[in-house]
DNA sequence: GACATTACTTACATTTTATATAGTACCATA
DNA sequence: TATGGTACTATATAAAATGTAAGTAATGTC
């Protein structure tokens, strides 16, 4: 999809990273700017397409697109295209990528703790 | 400190949905590039700079004083400068940073389940 | 035959993040 | 006076991520 650059120092130390740092690895897979919020979305159940569109109120379709095929090539999600026109695209989140809940609950609670310490007085 | 442009369309994305989404709000701040290393590093105790980067082979200095300045600006890390020559400068989670801990664990068992998941036949 | 609908693609521009390389300040010690 | 160690800072550049705008395919309905 999007081409990353093989011999880049930046993916070297990624690479490195990820292969002793299973947390850093995680976080690569989950990291990018939407792919929390999708996977939050996803694990109240299956949605389409523009269905996250528009929970997403400010996405591209593109960025949409782009992650959530990076999503299904890293297994979190499964994509159900339906033989239908105008297309219907399903995405549901996959039984490794449901586990991410307590995970994503936990980041949820810290960030709600981390944002009343930080704008509070 | 690094430049962003609070006019950017990315910009006000990140602002939205870290305001709505604490998850997502949280996965911005431990989401960089090394910042989940120096913390799973640091929730071991305190290290100075030099250790640090001795952990962390491939990180520049530059890098690595960028990271542990995002990290101190977001009250997840306490710096520690004793005046000496040649300085000597610690870092330490604070109790916020501390409660990461069970975060960076589970993010960790859940990269390990992966690992297997997508490596192994 | 033109049009609407949905889920994408593609080409390109901009913004953000990361790396490379060189330099600074401080002072104790040689 | 020169050297060494530590924790940085400055500037330039490369790479990655994100955004903009336009298009495509398929087909049922008007």
């Amino acid at each position: 999809m999007s081409k990353i650059k093989t011999t880049s120092t930046n993916f070297a130390n990624k690479q490195a990273l990820a292969d002793e740092c299973s947390e850093v690895y995680a976080a690569n897979i989950i990291g990018g700017q939407w792919a929390l919020a999708i996977c939050s979305w996803l694990i109240n159940g299956k949605l389409r397409f523009g269905e996250l569109r528009k929970r997403l109120p400010n996405i591209t379709e593109r960025m949409l697109t782009l992650q959530l095929q990076k999503l299904e090539e890293n297994k979190i999600l499964k994509r159900t295209v339906y033989p239908e026109v105008p297309p219907r695209v399903e995405y549901e989140l996959t039984p490794i990528g449901y586990e991410l809940k307590p995970i994503i609950e936990q980041l949820e609670n810290w960030g709600k703790k981390h944002k009343e310490l930080v704008f509070l007085p």
